[in-house]
RNA sequence: GCCCGGGUGGCGGAAUUGGUAGACGCUGCGGACUUAAAAUCCGUUUUCCGAAAGGAAGUGAGGGUUCAAGUCCCUCCCCGGGCACCA
């Protein structure tokens, strides 16, 4: 063995071993315990950053740890191919899309064996392959027979110079990124998957998510936002039967708040609504207002953090239950989206309604008591708090709940209410007018509509010898694409020319890997075998959009009989990200560092080491030159301490009598530090506090005087046990220390070391003595000492003798096995 | 604006169930070894008072509950993530 710790003479050795042996290659092996252990697959975007470093390396510790529990398990990886940013590589740089990405693949791939990742490449999974969306399409295609979805117009940001549609991310501060042109929200007719069916159950089975971080399920359940309440028809003064069609004629709204019914001071629609377009006509200034309210970005976030504007359109709905006009306004922060596009302001009782009416001098009523007796200024400021109604004709003094029922009752019973359970929750579009993307696979035909893609006609392939211009995806452009016969009636067709939405893709690969070259079906029996997932890991930023499309396309999975599991994931592990300088890492910021200098000056080892040891996983992480310095260094002590034991005579006796108090320490340590490190890895997921755990450990080590060979045996049980618990982490290192500590096999393959109870005992503790709550004395005492003993040897202590003086006892408590606390 | 996190020494962080605040590491400072440097090792490193023993203060700010609060409750400030077409 080498004296000296050379990363660089070891870590490709060890790789090669790993691939020729293959042993990160698992099968279907029956009654095999198995574990499926999974990373958010990264976008191939060109090199690896540290944010996948960080995330490969954790999910890496934990298939190692789990191996090592004896576990069968399954580690894969694959590619998020589809997206913009090889959109705009092609624009730049005038390569193909598919060209650009492959390359990356490759060379990402390659960077991940130099990390000592324990991947199965067997089972990569790439999505722009057509032999991986043909099953997307396929699935489409089956949704549609299912009545799963439909097409309707949406709204998407619109470039009005560059005459395409722009991303959110792609508009900044208003404009285009490219044009610099005020962006319009214009709406297109948009494909949609009915996730809305869904939304009771991915509500309800969150609270069967034990495994899951509470913030993320609670996020969820905010977002799908379930809520009970009352749609309610409002008349309109005046003949709008066309634009209000959809609705039967009336103004139809949702309300949480039947109870301030008689609140209701005024109506606000969202620009895009009828009524407001049917008002502008032939109203110059309402016209220029409605178009001012669509030009900011389709962003929720930019819709509701501008100034709250609206503008009467001089139209009066009729209130249900007083008979009394309510003039109608068009205003910017009603969304279309959401709900029917209108809701019933009530500035007395809503915060922003309230703001509103002040804003343009709106009446304000109160129609809800306050919560004491005290006078209420209404106009000062809202009550938000459900409380008694008052002026509110025969429905005045009654609670949130019988307001609502009696509301509701009197409503509902010539249909002018309907009780409605409403969610924040939309309906998923998918459609992206982009190239690079899976093909929507429809056709469309003047006589027949929307055709589905006949099974034996997929995949839908999508050309990859194109040129990207930047203005509109070049799949309009292409004959041979579009024209298509209608799988209907045979005559000349339209092939769709949008692309799938790319977390489309991400919603079923991690069901991919356990058949990647299924050519007959989606998911064969294989994916019964390794599904549910055990463990999903990636980052925070996923904790909404990905992880509910992913968990609702399980659902559809399991409802078209491809899976038995109804959740895809049932431990996840989300991530925080890597920072420099307190910034998101990122090319923008100019702050990156690149891994691969990192493992070639200091070896994967030691990135891995650092990655671990700066921060718990769920926080963000700040990147550190000095803390991987640090990292090395201690990795080059750890080499050195197990040079000089072994050079000073290893064994393998597990024969521990005749020791010195100090062997006895140091045994105990070794055992108490396996206890810690199990814990941190297996169940809290704190690898920081794990390395740390060792590195006390081997500080014990090298301060213990070892002068016998019982205490030699007790330095290589201490020396194996941090080598094995360091193992997951710096799996190279560790190899090649397991070997030279007298062991022939390979440590990826050996198991996890467990806690000898006997070694644990202590004879004596340390009891804190507080006065007051404040430290004063610490005390020796046997561990097996008694509430009495405890109390009288704290009052015996000089300092605290001080502290009491001439004052009263009043009372003694006392933790056993940790402190006394004496109150005077 | 709404939802979810976070804020602890010079820095990253630890304190797991309300029970010793600052584990472990980095940096800095002092020292040993060396012709020198690198490497390594030893000591020290929350602030203030003190020669020391020890004491006082201290976990974003303010209030509260408790024998005891970084941890629980209320109000507020700041930072980060998400907000449906970034992935």
């Amino acid at each position: 063995m080498n004296k000296q710790y050379h990363p660089a003479d070891i870590e490709q050795r060890i790789q090669q071993f790993w691939r020729d042996e293959k042993t990160f290659e698992v099968d279907e092996t029956p009654g095999a315990d198995a574990y499926y252990c999974l990373t958010m697959f990264p976008y191939p975007s060109g090199k690896l950053h540290m944010g996948h470093v960080r995330v490969f390396t954790i999910s890496d510790v934990v298939a190692r740890y789990q191996r090592m529990q004896g576990k069968h398990v399954l580690q894969p990886m694959g590619w998020d191919a589809f997206g913009m940013p090889a959109e705009n590589a092609a624009i730049k740089n005038k390569v193909p899309p598919a060209e650009w990405t492959y390359q990356n693949i490759d060379y990402m791939r390659g960077q991940m064996d130099a990390l000592g990742l324990g991947y199965d490449w067997r089972r990569e999974v790439t999505t722009c392959r057509p032999e991986y969306y043909r099953w997307e399409q396929w699935l489409f295609t089956k949704l549609f027979e299912k009545g799963l979805v439909y097409r309707k117009n949406s709204v998407v940001n619109w470039d009005p110079v560059d005459n395409t549609v722009l991303a959110n991310e792609q508009v900044i501060d208003g404009r285009g990124w490219r044009s610099g042109a005020l962006v319009e929200r214009r709406e297109i007719p948009q494909w949609f998957m009915k996730i809305t069916d869904y939304a009771d159950e991915l509500l309800a089975e969150l609270d069967n998510l034990d495994g899951w971080p509470t913030p993320v399920k609670t996020m969820q359940r905010n977002w799908i936002g379930r809520s009970e309440g009352l749609e309610i028809d409002f008349a309109v003064d005046g003949d709008y039967a066309a634009e209000l069609a959809e609705t039967d004629g009336v103004l139809r709204v949702f309300t949480t708040r039947p109870d301030t019914l008689f609140g209701v001071t005024y109506m606000a629609v969202a620009a895009e609504h009828p009524l407001a377009a049917r008002a502008a006509e032939g109203d110059p200034e309402l016209t220029a207002f409605v178009k001012s309210c669509k030009q900011t970005s389709a962003a929720e976030a930019d819709i509701e953090t501008r100034e709250k504007l609206g503008m009467p359109l001089g139209i009066n709905a009729i209130h249900p239950l007083t008979g009394q006009p309510v003039p109608i306004w068009v205003a910017n922060f009603v969304l279309m989206s959401y709900g029917t596009g209108a809701l019933m302001a009530v500035p007395g009782h809503d915060e922003r309604d309230h703001e509103f009416a002040k804003k343009y001098g709106l009446p304000i009523r109160q129609v809800i008591a306050g919560a004491t007796d005290d006078p209420i200024d209404i106009d000062a400021a809202p009550i938000i708090e459900k409380n008694t109604t008052i002026d509110s004709g025969e429905f005045s003094g009654l609670s949130f709940d019988e307001a609502f029922e009696k509301i509701a009752d009197t409503l509902t019973l010539d249909d002018r209410a309907t009780r409605q359970v409403n969610y924040r929750l939309r309906d998923w579009g998918v459609s992206r007018q982009r190239y690079w993307g899976t093909p929507i696979p429809i056709i469309y035909c003047d006589d027949c509509g929307a055709v589905p893609v006949p099974e034996a006609d997929l995949p839908v392939v999508l050309p990859e010898d194109v040129t990207v211009s930047g203005t509109g995806s070049p799949l309009k452009d292409m004959p041979e694409f579009v024209n298509a016969a209608c799988p209907s009636c045979g005559k000349p067709a339209r092939r769709e020319t949008d692309t799938f939405d790319t977390f489309v893709e991400s919603s079923w690969y991690f069901a991919r890997y356990a058949s990647p070259d299924a050519n007959e079906a989606m998911l064969d029996e294989r994916a019964a075998y390794w599904l549910p997932v055990d463990q999903y890991i990636g980052g925070v930023e996923h904790a909404i959009l990905h992880l509910l499309y992913a968990r609702f396309f399980q659902k559809l999975l399991r409802d078209l009989g491809l899976s038995a599991a109804s959740e895809p994931f049932t431990n996840l592990l989300t991530q925080g990200m890597v920072l420099k300088d307190g910034r998101k890492m990122s090319k923008s910021e100019g702050n990156t560092v690149d891994p691969q200098g990192m493992i070639e000056e200091f070896g994967a080892d030691t990135v891995r080491l650092f990655m671990m040891f700066t921060a718990p996983p769920e926080q963000a992480l700040e990147w550190s030159d000095d803390g991987v310095g640090g990292a090395f260094r201690f990795l080059r002590r750890l080499w050195r301490i197990v040079n000089e034991h072994i050079e000073s005579g290893i064994t393998a006796s597990a024969d521990f009598s005749d020791l010195t108090r100090a062997d006895k320490d140091l045994r105990r340590k070794t055992h108490e530090t396996i206890a810690k490190v199990s814990d941190d890895v297996g169940r809290r997921y704190t690898f920081n506090t794990a390395i740390a755990g060792v590195m006390e450990l081997l500080n014990q080590v090298t301060s213990t005087n070892v002068d016998s060979a019982a205490g030699q045996r007790v330095r290589q049980e201490a020396l194996e046990t941090a080598v094995l618990l360091l193992s997951p982490i710096v799996p190279h290192i560790t190899h090649e220390l397991w070997h030279a500590l007298g062991h022939d096999n390979a440590i990826v393959d050996e198991r996890w070391p467990s806690v000898d109870a006997e070694a644990l005992v202590r004879d004596e503790i340390e009891i804190v003595v507080q006065v007051n709550g404040k430290l004063r004395a610490r005390l020796q005492m046997p561990a097996d000492a008694e509430k009495a003993a405890l109390e009288s040897a704290a009052l015996t202590e000089e300092n605290v003798k001080s502290f009491i003086a001439d004052k009263p006892v009043r009372k003694i408590i006392v933790v056993p096995g940790r402190l006394v606390n004496i109150v005077v």
